[in-house]
RNA sequence: GGCGCCGUCGCCAAGUGGUAAGGCAGAGGUCUGCAAAACCUCCACCCCCGGUUCAAAUCCGGGCGGCGCCUCCA
């Protein structure tokens, strides 16, 4: 497949590396709050990503996604709420798996958090290389990463340094530093802050050293295959990543760089330190469904900013339930036979899927693919052409599509809970079958009227009443 | 100030040299007790101005507008 390299900024073939295998780092979420949908946008794309090199290319893939469970908002958050840092933590993880399930994230092989004691122990490690090839020093009990002795700092970003002297701006402490560029590997402890004593002299783990560390500990020699994350990573973290563990193993860290953009609010960067942040329990508790959430983050390009907006998760919402109807009323068919138009309309979607796919994740456009091959569906259904020996084709394609995308079987998973109990619902399509058998109309139309402001809409067919959730 | 991305129908969004996919919404029609679903029909010359080319939404130059990064950040 395609895939853009940050490293190149070019588009570039991507081939899997020994055994056929992909590893994948993918930088995760700072657990000192429930994550929002624009966090959980790279990580929806990194699971396509994922979904696409395990089931569309046939690789094996080995992922991990961190959690960084130190830093001063994790201490903060901890402090006010009178918890130790690692319970305190624990909420925000828990929380993150419950979004990930409800939004069809693919388990992941690995999910290391920082203050795991294998990974404090790696990071140790590599301070150690650090110190052992002089980059690094120690200045008021935090220990530097120079970047003046690595040769190709910046090269990810893209940065001048010397041009960015000037007037750049400067963080508080640049006065402990040698270069104010230079990031801090391991920070000094602080009176009444969680401390490890690994490093010397004691204390706890820079943002940078815990991804670098833990990406060299759980999936081996570099370089890896492809590193994702969201583009305001791009500087510092990921320079800096790059910096440790390059100057560390000098060898190359990560063959790609994969870089997902934002999702704006009020065409603004969705952001906490903002306040403009919607999480999955926000949008289930106006109604949405996490998988229209899913749908609309494949709607547009990765690499492209996507505004959120309501009224776009409900057009969202209103699409896939098109691509759900066609698959479902494909099941329902009774006619006999097979017609052979079928199958090559449908080799024609699955191509064209694909090829979207291999284009550096074009989910719009393998979408689209979906979308000419629904009408050509229920044209050809409606038209009679088209027969239970048809399914297995159409059913199978569906599934190919769908174990890229992860939307249909999502949003069947959550028909499968309706708001009203199916009992009832039965119950009810009842009552409204005696009453329109006896032409008591009124009566029919209240009982759908309530169902639907209960969120369950009925469609009368020509042999009986479906229900499906809104 | 430096670096980067983006600007395609009312809304969302593919397409990046060969004459504009798809979805949502809307209009008309078929079907239906009425709806819903589905189908059919209709609905854009791609921010502006120059240039290159037989040919540009697509390449180049210049504007205008939006966003991001340069500081914590997916």
């Amino acid at each position: 497949m395609r895939l853009y390299n940050t490293l190149t900024r070019t588009e570039e073939a991507f081939t899997p590396g020994p055994g056929n295998t992909v590893r994948i780092y993918t930088c995760g979420l700072t657990v000192y709050a429930r994550g929002h949908i624009g966090n959980f946008r790279s990580f929806v794309c990194a699971d396509v990503l994922r979904r696409t090199l395990r089931h569309l290319l046939g690789y094996h893939v080995k992922q991990v996604v961190n959690f960084t469970d130190v830093d001063d908002r994790t201490i903060a958050g901890a402090e006010q709420a009178g918890l130790p840092l690692r319970p305190y933590t624990d909420q925000f993880i828990a929380a993150f798996h419950e979004d990930a399930r409800a939004l069809g994230l693919e388990a992941v092989e690995e999910t290391p958090r920082a203050t795991d004691e294998a990974n404090l122990k790696a990071m140790a490690d590599l301070v150690a290389a650090l110190d052992q090839k002089g980059l690094t020093y120690r200045s008021d009990g935090s220990v530097y990463f120079r970047i003046a002795a690595l040769p190709g700092y910046g090269r990810l970003a893209r940065l001048d340094i010397e041009g960015m002297k000037a007037g750049a701006r400067v963080d508080s402490d640049t006065y402990e530093k040698e270069n104010a560029r230079d990031f801090v590997l391991w920070k000094a402890a602080k009176p009444g802050e969680p401390a490890w004593d690994v490093v010397e002299p004691p204390g706890r783990p820079g943002w940078h050293l815990e991804c670098s560390a833990m990406a060299l500990r759980l999936l081996g020699e570099p370089p890896i295959d492809i590193h994702t994350g969201g583009v305001d990573l791009i500087f510092p973290h990921h320079e800096n990543e790059i910096a440790q563990s390059e100057g560390a193993t000098g060898k190359p860290f990560s063959r790609f760089w994969m870089h997902v953009e934002h999702l704006l609010v009020d065409d603004q960067k969705m952001s906490k330190s903002l306040g403009n942040t919607y999480t999955i329990s926000d949008v289930v508790a106006k109604g949405y469904r996490p998988s229209g959430v899913r749908y609309l983050l494949l709607s547009a390009h990765y690499r492209k900013q996507l505004n959120f907006t309501w009224a776009g998760l409900s057009q969202a919402e209103q699409s896939l339930q098109r691509l759900a109807d066609c698959l479902s009323r494909a099941e329902r068919v009774i006619g006999e036979g097979a017609h052979p138009e079928i199958a090559a309309r449908v080799e024609e979607a699955r191509e064209a899927f694909s090829a979207a796919m291999q284009d550096d994740l074009n989910t719009a456009g393998a979408l689209g693919a979906m979308f000419e091959l629904v009408r050509a569906l229920n044209s050809a259904i409606d038209a009679g052409q088209f027969g239970r020996g048809d399914l297995p084709v159409v059913r199978s394609a569906f599934e190919g599509f769908d174990r890229v995308l992860g939307i249909l079987s999502l949003r069947r998973a959550e028909d499968d809970e309706p708001p009203v109990p199916v009992a009832d619902i039965d119950r009810l399509i009842e009552a409204r079958h005696a009453a329109r058998r006896r032409r008591d109309f009124a009566e029919a139309d209240k009982i759908r009227d309530d169902l639907s402001a209960r969120g369950i809409l009925l469609e009368d067919s020509a042999g009986a009443t479906r229900w499906k959730r809104k």
